[in-house]
DNA sequence: TTGTAGGCGTTATCAA
DNA sequence: TTGATAACGCCTACAA
C-alpha cells in the first residue's frame, strides 16, 4: 500500500478510532451519532461513551464533502466595517446570528469594497461549496462578469435593500411611507420649508426616502420650493461629514428651512451639533429628524428625534427566509418590517 | 458498480469535468491550477481556459479534507452583538478582516453568551477542523469541561484582554499606564476628588484601569478618600445605565468629585447628559473623561474627552500574530499597542 | 511533463 | 441491527 502524505494530523480523533474503541464498525458509529433511532440502544450508548471519552468531533470538511452542504451562511456586508453611531449593521447581525446559530449554522462574514478583487472572492466562496446560502446587506449582490451570487444556484436573501426585481427575496422597511408620515407630522405642526440631508446619490434608500418626503409635500399642496435636497457628499460611513456639509448649506439658505430630515443619525447628530454651535435653537428654529434610531441619540440635548429601523427584526426575518428557502419552500419576494417615528425632542 | 446517492449536485463543475474539457488528466488540472510552474505552459493555458469557461471553483470541503486545513479563522466575540457607541468591536473586526482576507482566509464569527450551549458550539467548530485558528475578543477562551480552545492544539490569539498567563499570546493596550497618565493630567490641573465610573466587577479592564488611577493618586500623595469607585451595575453593553447610575451617585456625594473617569464612552456620555441636565457645568464643575474614543463623542457639547483605543491596529496585530503562529513562528506573549488621551472639551 | 492511484473522514447503499 | 464498501473532490507520491 502506498503511503500518502500525512496531511497534517493533529490529535483530532476520527470515526475509525471511535469505532475501534467501541468495538463496532465505522458505519455503525456514523449511524449511532446521526441517526440514533436506527441502532440498538446498547450499541448506541457504547459508541456515545467512546466518542465522549476520545473527545470526538465529526470532521466538518468530510461531512461537507460527502453531504454537499456546509451548514454555513455567508453574510455580505457593505463597505468597511465601520458604521458610525447607527448600529444598524451590528443589530442586523445579532438578529441573523441568533436565528441561524440556533439552527446549527455557522456564519461567514464577507465584506465588499475591500482592497482586492473582493467580489471575486465572494463569488468563489459561493462557488466552492463553502456556504449554503447568503444574506446580502449591500445594495447589490456581488457579481463578476455578469455572474452573480444567485446565478450560482445559491439561496440568497437581501435585507435593507429591495432587490426583488433581481429575483432576490428582500427584507426591507417602509422607508417611503415612514418618511412621508414624518414629513406630514412636521407639516401638521406648521413647518413649510424642508431640507433633506441626503446620503450618497442614487442609492436605493435615498430614492425612496426622498420620494416619501416629496409625496407628503405634494399631498399637502406645498410648492416644490418647499423642499431642498443636499447633494450627496459621500458614503453613509462618512455620516458626520454629510451632516456638517448640510449645516453649511442650511445656514446659507434663505428662507431658512425650519425642518431638516436626515438620511442617518450620524448626519443628523453632526448637523445638530453645528446648528447648536451657531446658536440656533433646536427644535424651535430648526427641527432635526434623524434616521436609524441610534441609541446614543437619546443622550443629546435636545435628544435626537429619529426614525427607528427594526434592524434586529429585519435580521431575524432575513435569516428565517433563508432557512425556508433552504428547506425548499416558497418565500414572498418582499417582506416589510415597519420603522417607527421616535420623537425625543429635536423634532 | 454501486450507485451511490448523488449528494445534492448543483451544477458546480469539478476537476474531472475541467480535465475532460481540457483533454488532460485530473492531476494535471490540479497542478496547473495550484502549481503552475510544474506544468507545460501550453497545457497550463488550455486548462486555465477550460476552467474559466466552465466557471470552475475548487471545492473547499474537498481541499480542506485533503489538506487538513480550512483557511478559516474563527473570531470569538463577547456577549451580544451590540456594542453601544464605542465601535471597538467593529473596528477591531475591520483590522482583523483586512489582514486575514488579504491572506486568503475566511472569517467565521462565533459569539459567546448566546442562549444555547455556545461554548460547546465554539469548541466543536475548533475540533471539527472547521477553523485553523481563532482570535478571541472575550475575556476568556471558551472551554467546556476544562477543555479549552488552545488545548485542541489550535493557534489562538487574544485581543483586548491579556491572557498570556494561560499561554495565549495577547494584544492589549496600555490601560493601566494611560489611565494613570490621564489621572495625573487632571491632578496637575487641580483636581483632587475623583470618581471612577466602573464597568462590571472583577473584569480585566476594570482591574487595570482602576489600578492605574490609584497609582496616580498615590504617586501624588493624595489620600485614598480622593478616589471613589462606583459599583459595577452591569455589562459594558449597558453602558448608558452605568453612566446614569454613576450620575446619581455623583450628585449625592459630598464633597462632590470634580472629575469623573469612565470605563466607556457610553457611560461617559450618559453621565455627561445627566450632569448637564442637572445644570452642572462640564468641565468647570465636573470634568468627564471617557474611554474608547467613540467618534460620536466629538459631537457632544462639550465634546467628550476620552482615551482612544487603537482598536483597528490591535485587530491587525492580532491577525498578524495568528498568521505567524500558523507559519510555525514564535510570537511574543504580549503585544502592547498604545492608547492616547484625546482631549476634546469635557475634561 | 503527464498520468495513475490512493486516501483524507464521512455518509449511504446494500448485503448479511 | 450491523458491517463492508463505494463514493464526495481534491492533492500528491510515484511511475511512465
Amino acid at each position: 500500500m502506498k503511503k500518502p502524505t500525512p496531511p497534517v494530523s493533529g490529535a483530532a480523533p476520527n470515526m475509525k478510532q471511535v469505532a475501534e474503541a467501541a468495538g463496532v464498525a465505522v458505519s455503525t458509529v456514523s449511524r449511532a451519532l446521526t441517526n440514533p433511532g436506527r441502532v440498538n440502544e446498547k450499541t448506541r450508548t457504547r459508541v456515545a461513551e467512546a466518542a465522549r471519552k476520545l473527545g470526538y468531533t465529526p470532521n466538518a470538511a468530510a461531512r461537507s464533502l460527502r453531504m454537499g452542504k456546509s451548514k454555513t451562511i455567508m453574510i455580505v456586508l457593505p463597505g468597511a466595517l465601520y458604521y458610525g453611531a447607527s448600529q444598524i449593521i451590528p443589530l442586523a447581525l445579532a438578529g441573523i446570528d441568533g436565528l441561524l446559530a440556533r439552527n446549527g449554522f455557522k456564519i461567514l462574514i464577507a465584506n465588499l469594497d475591500r482592497e482586492e478583487a473582493t467580489e471575486q472572492h465572494i463569488i468563489n466562496l459561493a462557488g466552492s461549496g463553502t456556504v449554503d446560502g447568503a444574506i446580502v446587506l449591500s445594495s447589490a449582490p456581488p457579481s463578476v462578469g455578469g455572474r452573480s451570487l444567485k446565478d450560482l444556484g445559491l439561496p440568497v436573501v437581501a435585507m435593507l435593500h429591495d432587490i426583488s426585481d433581481q429575483g432576490v427575496p428582500s427584507v426591507i422597511t417602509n422607508e417611503h411611507q415612514i418618511m412621508c408620515a414624518a414629513t406630514e407630522l412636521l407639516i401638521a405642526e406648521g413647518h413649510r420649508q424642508f431640507l433633506y440631508v441626503a446620503g450618497p446619490d442614487g442609492v436605493y434608500h435615498e430614492v425612496h426616502r426622498y420620494a416619501g418626503i416629496r409625496e407628503a409635500i405634494a399631498r399637502h399642496g406645498l410648492p416644490e420650493s418647499a423642499l431642498t435636497r443636499t447633494e450627496g457628499v459621500g458614503a453613509y460611513q462618512e455620516g458626520f461629514n454629510i451632516g456638517f456639509a448640510a449645516a453649511e448649506q442650511l445656514l446659507a439658505m434663505a428662507p431658512r428651512p425650519t425642518a431638516a430630515l436626515c438620511c442617518s443619525d450620524d448626519a443628523a447628530l453632526a448637523l445638530l451639533k453645528r446648528l447648536l454651535d451657531e446658536g440656533i435653537e433646536v427644535p424651535s428654529e430648526v427641527a432635526v429628524m434623524g434616521f436609524d434610531g441610534a441609541a446614543v441619540g437619546a443622550l443629546f440635548r435636545p435628544a435626537l428625534s429619529t426614525i427607528e429601523q427594526p434592524a434586529t427584526e429585519m435580521g431575524t426575518r432575513a435569516a428565517a427566509l433563508l432557512l425556508e428557502m433552504l428547506a425548499g419552500e416558497e418565500v414572498p419576494p418582499v417582506t416589510v418590517v415597519d420603522s417607527t417615528i421616535l420623537r425625543r425632542g429635536s423634532a
